[in-house]
DNA sequence: CCTTCAGTTAAGTGACTACTTAAGTATTGG
DNA sequence: CCAATACTTAAGTAGTCACTTAACTGAAGG
């Protein structure tokens, strides 16, 4: 829950070519050339994409042969998902709370047209 | 769920200034100013970040007077959090079936030992 | 009124992005 | 062996980013 952290997973996440490489992680590992080919961009476009993926820590590869295999590392992912949500919950508790504040305010004039 | 869209909300929210400002809104409206009390930089700034969060379509705001009110709008938060869910959840099913299929073969494994 | 307040706008700057092409380096199938 | 494969690295470029300072607008408060 580091800033600079959640800096480089948000930013590996807002540009499309590296969500296409995220998505086509999460069915299993590939090879660069598998993440690549779904891409309109050379080669070497996608292998500065997948740098800024491992970067932020959201993939782990390694090589073997001339093949580097690739596969998604979920911990980052889900501390995203975890500011997003953490966000969420406090701003619908804060809904919540404006909500059930009407409604009194509602019985309460309810009330005095009563009298 | 359009790509342009996510690229705008992962963006913003790639900023510690920004992540910041969102998180105060979620507490309730708020002023420029009082978004900007603390953060180390600028009025002129951190005007410029909540032009970056309204174009995504985060954060919506009125002037009323000489005070400008800003607000979260919750949608684009949400499907920001929905992309990191689904793919977690396809990461996750995956994840299942390797497992079973792992214990399918252990389970072999015992079998044929027991000949 | 007129000054302070709350924000707005414009212009400039240095750093970073997302590519490209071109020229590599190991592997490996035939 | 040697050509094709699967990347890798370097250098260059146009465009974007996150600021800054400075000058400005329009609403209040005294």
């Amino acid at each position: 829950m580091q800033a600079e952290t959640l800096d480089r997973t948000f930013h590996a996440l807002a540009d499309p070519a590296r969500r296409t490489m995220v998505g086509r992680l999460t069915l299993g590992p590939a090879s660069v050339s598998e993440l690549a080919a779904p891409l309109a961009m050379s080669l070497s476009a996608v292998v500065q994409h997948l740098a800024v993926l491992e970067e932020a820590g959201l993939v782990r590869s390694e090589k073997i042969g001339r093949v580097r295999t690739c596969r998604i590392e979920g911990a980052r992912l889900r501390a995203a998902e975890d500011w997003l949500v953490r966000r969420r919950v406090e701003w619908e508790r804060r809904l919540d709370r404006l909500g059930a504040f009407l409604d009194a305010e509602d019985g309460r004039q309810k009330k005095r047209r009563k009298r």
